[in-house]
RNA sequence: UCCCCGAUCGUCUAAUGGUAGGACAGCGGCCUUUGGAGCCGUGAAUCGUGGUUCGAAUCCAUGUCGGGGAG
């Protein structure tokens, strides 16, 4: 059998393009595509200098991408999912800061995205598989059945955290050939590809938001879509009530966060919660943020099955965070899994997701609620 | 109108005759490649005017403002 076509997602950076270089040198039938997700002159008014070099689909990277594609001689598409991406990904997003919740736009697009729609897209050019830079490892387990995902081998760059909601037959055509390399060696691949982006920074932040100032994307977006300012506007107030200060929406804010609040108290104060109904902002001391369980939902199992009875694993809420030790227990709602932490954790973010491992081996994960 | 009390960085406050300091907030940077957090750095004040004193945030007078009393 003729070696099947991988599809590649080329967004212009050293990763995946590297991806790209690799598959080719192994002699893999390969087509590049870059997801066209976002207008970046779509709100001017966030413009930032430099054209927002280094976001996932700003000319220059589309320029990059192609340039890659064509040294490395391989077919190259770019394909369109503005509209897709706006209903699945930028809606999503602002409408889970309105709902008080602090979303993660990477996990949504990669769930909504680029393991659904890229995958399909991949299917109509005569792709079987798809191949991404995402740092993270896919196995298959003979025993078990399963397909198996293992945090990558740089631990630094591991991106598993964005990964939990992928589901068993999406990751049976997905290569991820990056898992088992440090990005200095993913660099020095590139070199050697002799990839003309290979020294070019890594991307950071929100892919959509080009000055990084995801709170101004979405005040802009409101403007564009006739939202009064005055509209968002609350008060912060302390855990007994007592108004403390003024504040320009509930999506300006997140559980923990210090900065931005504006209120002297003599000491720091944190986002404890945000009350999207009540317009009220939330706040107090660091230790009022601790929390020994939360309740994961929309939970996708990954290397192993749904749990009927409870399991140790090690939990991370945020991406940064130090996966903790807790105990996970099926609660009667089987998409819903309760989360008990050995020690406190400091803020548990709703809308934050909450994956669980065992060591280096995702088990699953699922949204806090 | 009179009598008390008070007035220090943006905020809260320390310094009671001897270098105006801290906390929080702000700003900048680093770190992170969801949002946060954290770390480092940084600007910023004695209500005004006189006086006493070698020297005044501090003592005196007076004005202004704020709070409280006295028909």
């Amino acid at each position: 059998m003729l070696s099947e076509t991988i599809a590649v997602a080329m967004s212009g950076g050293v990763d995946s393009s590297a991806v790209a270089g690799l598959l080719h040198r192994q002699g893999a039938q390969i087509v590049g595509l870059t997801m066209q997700l976002w207008n970046q002159r779509r709100l001017p008014e966030l413009a930032v200098e430099g054209g927002g070099a280094g976001r996932c689909c700003s000319l220059d990277d589309v320029y990059d991408a192609r340039y890659v594609a064509q040294q490395l001689g391989i077919p190259y598409y770019v394909v369109n999912f503005e509209q897709r991406f706006e209903d699945q990904v930028v809606k999503p997003f602002i409408g889970e800061y309105l709902a008080g919740r602090t979303p993660i736009p990477c996990t949504l697009c990669n769930n909504f995205i680029k393991f659904e729609q890229f995958l399909e897209m991949a299917e109509g050019v005569g792709a079987a598989k798809i191949a991404t830079g995402h740092y993270a490892r896919i196995d298959f387990n003979d025993q078990s059945g399963r397909y198996e995902m293992r945090r990558s081998v740089d631990t630094a760059k591991d991106q598993t955290y964005f990964l939990f909601g992928l589901k068993q037959d999406q990751m049976a055509r997905t290569l991820f050939p990056l898992g088992g390399y440090l990005k200095p060696q993913v660099r020095e691949l590139a070199r050697e590809l002799g990839i003309p982006v290979a020294d070019k920074p890594d991307s950071q932040e929100i892919c959509f938001v080009p000055n990084g100032d995801y709170a101004g994307f979405i005040d802009a977006y409101f403007r564009e879509q006739g939202v009064a300012s005055e509209q968002t506007r609350g008060e912060i107030v302390n855990t007994d009530g007592e108004v403390l200060g003024e504040h320009e929406g509930v999506h300006h804010f997140t559980v923990g966060q210090r900065r931005g609040l504006g209120i002297a108290a003599g000491e720091p104060l944190y986002v404890i919660a945000t009350k999207p109904a009540e317009h009220l902002v939330v706040v107090g001391r660091n230790r009022d943020l601790l929390r020994a369980r939360l309740t994961a939902q929309d939970v996708n199992w990954i290397s192993v099955d749904a749990i009927r009875v409870p399991m140790r694993a090690e939990v991370k809420i945020r991406n940064k965070h130090l996966a903790a030790s807790a105990m996970l227990s099926p609660t009667s709602d089987p998409n819903r899994i309760d989360v008990h932490f050995d020690e406190p954790q400091r803020a548990v973010t709703p809308g934050q997701g909450a994956v669980f491992y065992s060591g280096e081996l995702v088990l699953g994960g699922g949204w806090i609620e």
